[in-house]
DNA sequence: GACAAAGTTCACGTATACGTTAACATTATC
DNA sequence: GATAATGTTAACGTATACGTGAACTTTGTC
């Protein structure tokens, strides 16, 4: 369990309703942090990436960092736009 | 490959417009299907897996038939109300 | 084939993801 | 440290996923 875990687990200990807000938002985190990872493996700025998506920098910066949620196609797109393919599993 | 697969095949050489409108539909059939399958494993109705979700049988119905996309989210929870986890991969 | 349970479809309203622009911040590169 | 390239954030409009109720259809079950 890493830094960011152990603080989460203080904040929930001390607060209750920290808890459901965050799992939402930490949910969230995670995609758009794997979304970075993946486009920077790809080698390719946030532009070049909203080239590809027909959209502008500034949606791929919010998908990657605040976006609150987001459409399974556009999770799909962005993944094709860097080259990669989104495996989805119900298990 | 399947009688589906076979007949899209061929709708793509006879119209070739039609190859991109149906990708997307296809995807999404795939996941309503998957959810399905997914609700059935579980052995639940619809009206079951639509309490959990504090929504109707016909959000659930048309998530499973009709949806043109859906929200990572509502995927996330659909798949905890039928007891099972959505695992994600960028790859 | 009557009845109930389960599922489908339509229509309309609301919540929200996404498009877009503009201003600002951060990070190279010289 | 000036300049450019890249990334961030806020604000507002539009498109659309989802909530909901009602009418209908399908699928058991007797």
């Amino acid at each position: 369990m890493d830094d960011l875990d152990k603080y989460i687990e203080k904040r929930i200990q001390k607060n209750p309703g920290f808890a459901k807000c965050f799992d939402q938002g930490y949910e969230q985190f995670k995609i758009g942090a794997m979304l970075k990872q993946a486009r920077l493996d790809a080698g390719l700025t946030q532009e070049q990436v909203a080239e590809k998506l027909h959209t502008k920098k500034s949606a791929i910066s919010r998908i990657e960092n605040h976006a609150e949620d987001i459409r399974l196609s556009t999770l799909e797109s962005f993944a094709a736009a860097v080259g990669k393919n989104l495996r989805l599993e119900v298990a």
